[in-house]
DNA sequence: AAATCTATGGAACATCGTTCCATAGTATTG
DNA sequence: CAATACTATGGAACGATGTTCCATAGATTT
């Protein structure tokens, strides 16, 4: 930032193509990230990629946390400005969570990190898209708070356990192989502890998750409606 | 376990009473992990702790994650097995619940643990002995995963945003104290951009998490009795 | 009595986030 | 224009962590 004031005072546009600046880093952090994952990012993988050295990284970052949150943010801002805002109150909901889902199911470690800070920017926006909707869906007033809520941790719960999942089964091995690996589990449970886990193994097995994601987000939008 | 084989064996009650178990060992790292949070927590202090050297916890315990996951299902368990089984399926579903939230409430550590491991002891507890209400409360078969689903993921999703929450302030800062920042925080912010999350401030500055948490559940169980 | 197995405690290793510091490049000042 | 101050860099060094290795003590079996 004080690096373009300058450059546009002393009129020249940059120092050099391969400086360093905040932007740049959060960019090959979020590089990095979606590569290898949350535990491939560490500092020196970041000096490395950048061809640089871990001091100079932290004179643009406070914080290895600070860097995941603004990556987190400027992963979410972009779901939220590329949403369609056409379609009806309801509709906009959806397409809030779908958005916010299909954003961690690219980038995984969004998901973990979006449960390790809340009260952050990227949530904020969640917050606000999906309130404002119930709003214009005429919730009243009294229960615009709870519905709001019910709505962003049910969205922060999917998001947790589909960043969980992507950090079990390695990038390579099958997403229904590991279904299936779940369901043989869920099967092989004793009938008299676990019956409906048993039961709901076969369903398991075959489930899209991005489906009962939405059916989910549904079934809270029923409830709501009843408060109406 | 092959330990008591062997005292059993040999008509001797115990070796000495400290012992090391992999139950001393975990009952252990819940106590440091309750005194302290979850970066209390290294196998530096638990040996310490436990008079020993970080050699022998290794002996009983395989690594650092499978002593946090179960540690997890000790606490979960637990929680199940108190559950009073003597009202309606949709009160025990509501029990089931604040016990999930409870427990969270005076063990943070355990909201991040059941995020960071699904598909685990305390996470099937949980899915069975919502699951099973479910049925019981007429369910049709097709909506049961999907309702299960919903409502686990919404628990989770509450579980993690407390862990976070306790996780940020410190345990002597008040909690009440912690409210009011945010909702000045929220109160502070553009209008134009954030209308909604302006106005649920006050709501946010004196609202009860337990009771929010409840009306979540309730919002979701209304939307499962619209399926019906 | 010897040998074998279980269990222990601490040293050592690799890796991590972070801090420190010498210094190169740029802008400002006298 | 020379001298000074400031921004930014890259790498060395520090403290802490999870984990492995290993000498060895205690208990059991041969």
């Amino acid at each position: 930032m004080s690096r373009w004031a300058m450059a546009k005072k002393t009129h020249r546009i940059e120092r050099r193509t391969d400086a360093l600046s905040r932007e740049r880093i959060i960019a090959a952090a979020i590089g990095i990230l979606d590569a290898g994952g949350e535990g491939a990012l560490t500092v020196r993988a970041l000096a490395a990629y950048l061809a640089t050295g871990s001091g100079a990284i932290y004179w643009h970052v406070a914080d290895k946390g600070e860097l995941l949150a603004a990556a987190t943010d400027d992963v979410i801002a972009r779901v939220m400005s590329e949403l369609e805002g056409g379609a009806g109150p309801r509709e906009a909901i959806r397409a809030v969570a779908l958005g916010v889902f299909d954003a961690i199911d690219v980038h995984p470690w969004v998901g973990a990190q979006l449960f390790r800070e809340p009260w952050r920017p990227a949530m904020l926006e969640i917050i606000e898209s999906v309130g404002g909707r119930l709003q214009a869906l005429g919730v009243p007033r009294a229960a615009q708070f709870d519905s709001a809520s019910a709505l962003v941790h049910y969205i922060l719960g999917v998001a947790g356990q589909n960043a969980a999942n992507a950090r079990v089964h390695a990038p390579d091995t099958d997403r229904s192989a590991f279904l299936a690996s779940v369901a043989a589990q869920w099967e092989a449970l004793d009938p008299a502890k676990y019956p409906f886990v048993r039961q709901m193994a076969t369903e398991l097995r075959d489930h899209d998750d991005r489906a009962q994601f939405l059916a989910g987000i549904d079934l809270i939008l029923a409830g709501i409606a009843t408060v109406k």
